[in-house]
DNA sequence: TCTGGGGTCCTAGGACCC
DNA sequence: TCTGGGGTCCTAGGACCC
């Protein structure tokens, strides 16, 4: 059996990266992309975290600073991330189809059925390739464990020599490099484990890795001897190819303005469940689970939470029961002297759906669910031939004021026809 | 005035059973 | 007063990720 290596493919300060694509105006400038209600940075570019605004900083608080160094802001445009996100990985499966899309900027691939002799040659031709054919820069990191492949596309994105690529792969420098990466630098520590390490004296990637495995585990439970291991070169982590059938589905937003409307939080209610049990139908799942969630303002005092789920005894993805249930759990604890800032739906446990019909059939009524099938059916058929919500339940349209701003979204260029970049033609 | 939105996995402890 | 031991399932909460 050949021994795993694994490179991870990493897009840089990806959508502000998308952003530059349409805007080359923009290449040496600072810009910063918002999160909804442009509440929060959720990406830099390389001048803007040179400025010290530090990831998910609240844009309000570095007002001064946006301002005083002319900083570009915009509104995310997910839409367009994710088609570009959707180009990459199209390009990614023309090499292997052993790839696990792990977010919208990183893919892992499985290179260890592929015949290749020099991988740092491999990587700068994909690197190559990429910004080529998207104008993504990406940075590259190949290692025989995932967690070492995250490490080295990290190095090869911040030590400028190293031109994007880092292969760890039998690589003399491993040591080296371990040792100046900082702990809570490694994948899968974070700010809870840090200071934990920190006073154990493990300061370093190195010496994380030098962890004796029981000792791995009373500090960080079976996780963490996991990721020792794989810090030595040990997989424990395979590629993960199921990774797109969602476990669980959440559609939630802070409101456009906080509201005690009834009719304004069923609106948004019945919105979240429409594209939750869409996401739900088109991973051919059924949900035996679904839950509401409504809270006022978290950064204020008082700030409270509701919660409340209903279960199926018969599983379904029907948007139209998914959403009289949500507006009926919301009834059980709405108080119209509240003030509600934000909310959310979610679906869970969750079951095939062609299960159903073979195994279900002596409690489900067959007609029923066969009506709901076909009528959702046609519900996604038609908008995705004709654009998004052009049929839908009319309780989404009780009230708009519930939606986030975001005032400064480019233009849909690459999904939307209305929106296309406009070429002038200088004689 | 103004602070995002989605996920996964692990663990501890309670309920329940024999 | 004293009042087993172990297994399984479920849930809530912790911790981490992007």
């Amino acid at each position: 059996m050949k021994r795993p290596i694994f490179a991870l493919i990493d897009c840089n300060n990806f959508f502000v990266s998308c952003e530059r694509i349409f805007r080359p105006d923009l290449e040496d400038k600072p810009v910063a992309v918002l999160s909804s209600n442009d509440g929060c940075v959720v990406a830099r570019s390389n001048e803007v975290k040179a400025l010290g605004i530090p990831m998910a900083a609240p844009a309000f608080k570095y007002r001064e600073i946006f301002d005083r160094h002319s900083i570009v802001k915009f509104s995310a445009n997910l839409e367009l991330y994710g088609n570009m996100s959707r180009r990459i990985t199209e390009l990614l499966t023309t090499i292997t189809p052993r790839i696990e899309v792990y977010s919208v900027d990183e893919s892992f691939l499985d290179l260890s059925q592929l015949d290749i002799r020099d991988y740092t040659a491999w990587g700068d031709a994909v690197r190559e390739s990429i910004l080529r054919w998207t104008g993504l820069p990406v940075s590259i990191g190949i290692a025989p464990s995932k967690t070492l492949a995250k490490l080295a596309s990290d190095r090869g994105k911040k030590q400028l020599s190293l031109g994007g690529v880092l292969s760890l792969v039998d690589n003399p420098q491993l040591d080296q490099h371990l040792s100046e990466v900082p702990v809570d630098n490694v994948w899968g520590i974070g700010w809870r484990l840090n200071p934990k390490l920190r006073a154990e004296g493990l300061n370093s990637a190195l010496h994380l890795a030098q962890l004796r495995p029981q000792r791995a585990q009373q500090l960080m439970g079976i996780r963490g001897r996991q990721l020792v291991a794989e810090l030595n070169g040990v997989c424990c982590f395979g590629l993960d190819l199921e990774h797109q059938k969602p476990k669980s589905i959440m559609r939630s937003r802070t409101f456009g303005e906080d509201t005690n409307q009834v009719g304004v939080v069923e609106a948004a209610l019945a919105s979240f469940a429409t594209t939750a049990a869409f996401r739900l139908r088109r991973s051919n799942q059924l949900a035996r689970r679904a839950g509401i969630f409504i809270d006022t303002n978290k950064h204020k005092s008082g700030f409270r939470r509701w919660s409340r789920e209903t279960i199926y005894q018969v599983p379904t993805a029907d948007t139209g029961q998914l959403i009289s249930d949500v507006v009926a759990l919301f009834s059980e604890v709405y108080n119209p002297r509240m003030s509600y800032h934000r909310a959310g739906v979610w679906l869970g446990d969750f079951m095939p759906a062609d299960y159903l019909q073979t195994d279900l059939l002596g409690v489900v009524s067959p007609a029923a669910h066969d009506h709901s099938q076909a009528r959702m059916l046609a519900v996604d058929t038609l908008n995705e031939r004709f654009g998004k919500r052009t049929v839908h339940y009319a309780a989404e349209d009780l009230a708009q004021t519930w939606q986030p701003r975001h005032h400064i979204r480019s233009p849909r260029y690459t999904t939307n026809v209305a929106e296309l970049p406009q070429v002038k033609i200088v004689p």
